[in-house]
DNA sequence: TATTTTTACGCAAACGTTTGCGTAAAAATA
DNA sequence: TATTTTTACGCAAACGTTTGCGTAAAAATA
């Protein structure tokens, strides 16, 4: 078990101060060319590495990050951390990703832990169950940087990335009307989200626009965002006098859900009944028939995340600003048109 | 922007040294009763939160295990990482996660960065490209803890919790025999990992056991395990003159390729061709028809990995040990007996 | 009560960096 | 060549903890 070399080794080794050594390796004036060289040479064969928590004790700034998501074991997530981590890497940033399992509690504790280990900046995904945004104030009182995605709040002194939800449903609607579905149902979710109330402007616009009534035992609106909701939902349609000819499902797993029990009552889909979903690129091609959905740019949504959330730290004055992505409506099976 | 309270701030409020605060804080003896209770209140009013980087410094040990893993977009991994965090955690360990996207220089890339941060063990599965082990060695011969998962290498000198391949491929093809499937073929992944190689050997040994001949033009081998790959490999297969009736996909996403390319062809399963592949929960419900599939239990893996490793930590005496965590077939709709 | 032991604290050094300041030596200028 | 400026370093303090050691005061023992 080697320790790991310091920058005292290397002075030591050179005959130098520590404080030569230290500046000579970050590259800061005041050593001589010649000097200069021989301490990189030296560091790079001791294969000297900074010892983060003596930098990050020294310095304000330990550049790190903290990212606050509902979960880890879905893809929209995990793809936008990919997008977060590659960006701060190549920012000289390092990330720190804390789960609040969707609940309002263990957002709390995740705040906490991240103010603990003092990150530069959080970016951050509400959970379904908060509606409450007290402790994301105290985050923004105390002046640590923070932006919200897809799900957010704040929206006035905080960062945000979020979808064109409200146009994505529209479309949504306005393509299952286009492709001759009339009795167009909604499945919603927890109301206080900016995304579902969105979704579900979008939605009752679109009715409105093409002459379409806005029947509320259509809509199935404050529902937890689970596969056994969307189930749920489904059978509630389904005991309807008029049953719908279509299904909005305003989150992917819903829409699985109700994909799941359409076909668990012998319904065609899309002939008895049109799907669309929202989802992002990958499950929705696996089921069948394969699902129409509004696919985002997860990816691009974290990497945007992290420039918004670097760009506040590196200048407390800039204004906040909300980044629209636009998602697009991949069109499949689910919703072919119908005779 | 408020400043964090410091153990120096508490001592001065109160009027004692900074190392007796500490040392009511952390429990250690060598302060009165009544103090100590007066630091604590005092601590808590402030809301002081001990400085990680400066425990860190002092501290041998920063109490932090790094992770690397191929990628963090499938379930299969951020369901690993959810058991790995959450007793990382109820241990007072946190977790940094690095991916390796599947790329041996990037594998490497994530060792030297845990290293920097100094992480008291690691915790890795190795990516699709690795067939050389030096940049582990090198780890190992450093004294840094390390347990593998899933696909593993060093195993004489490293604990590991790996899947019980063998007798999962095996007992997948006994299944696939009773239903009434005869020529079973094999798509593999690349040969030099582990799962591969095992797996492989359960699918010859369950043939053999039933008195079936193995064909090697029926084993599609050493091929990247994409959703691409999978696609080819069933044109390969189908292009045979005696195609095959059923097919063992050794991971989830060659499973969901062959599907795809199975029903491109307009041919049934479970009718013309029986299919099983290897999942875990989530993705394989939701195709249809349901996929048979060897289910993990991946928040277990997790959990066990983590374990291993902390009593590792713990005790650097422990003997490397490999622990197998059972799958079980998953019987759906793709392998519906024949007849 | 006199001595020994224990308790309850404080002092100071240490972890590995960074950085303000001071100062010889070198370079530039007069 | 004499003076001023710049360069190239080293010293020492600082970041916020922890911990070995020392020592008065208190408690226990003789």
């Amino acid at each position: 078990m080697d320790k790991h070399v310091s920058i005292k080794d290397i002075a030591l080794k050179l005959g130098v101060a520590p404080s030569t050594v230290s500046r000579a390796l970050n590259g800061n004036s005041g050593v001589g060319k010649a000097l200069r060289e021989k301490i990189k040479a030296m560091a790079l064969k001791l294969n000297y590495k900074p010892n983060p928590f003596a930098v990050g004790l020294v310095k304000q700034t330990p550049h790190i990050i903290g990212i606050i998501i509902p979960d880890i074991v879905t893809h929209f997530y995990s793809s936008i951390i990919s997008g977060i981590g590659d960006t701060a890497r190549a920012n000289g940033y390092s990330v720190v990703i804390t789960t609040s399992y969707e609940q309002y509690e263990l957002e709390k504790h995740c705040i906490d832990d991240l103010n603990n280990i003092r990150v530069e900046g959080i970016i951050a995904c509400l959970s379904q169950e908060t509606s409450d945004y007290k402790h994301f104030e105290n985050v923004v009182n105390q002046g640590v940087p923070l932006v919200f995605f897809d799900r957010v709040c704040l929206t006035d002194r905080c960062s945000s990335v979020v979808a064109d939800n409200e146009r994505s449903a529209y479309q949504a609607v306005q393509h299952l009307i286009a492709n001759g579905y009339k009795r167009i149902a909604y499945i919603g979710g927890n109301e206080h989200l900016n995304i579902v109330d969105q979704r579900r402007r979008g939605y009752v616009r679109a009715l409105a626009d093409n002459c379409l009534p806005v029947y509320s035992d259509l809509m199935v609106d404050n529902l937890p965002m689970t596969y056994k909701s969307g189930r749920k939902a489904v059978r509630q349609l389904l005991a309807l006098r008029r049953r719908p000819d279509a299904i909005l499902a305003i989150n992917d797993i819903l829409a699985f859900g109700a994909m799941s029990e359409i076909k668990s009552r012998n319904l065609q889909i899309p002939t008895d009944i049109g799907l669309v979903g929202y989802s992002d690129e990958l499950h929705a091609t696996f089921v069948e028939p394969a699902l129409t959905t509004v696919t985002h740019h997860t990816y691009e949504i974290g990497s945007v995340a992290c420039d918004l959330l670097l760009r506040r730290i590196n200048d407390a004055t800039v204004k906040p600003k909300s980044v629209v992505i636009p998602t697009f409506l991949k069109i499949r099976a689910s919703t072919a048109k119908r005779r």
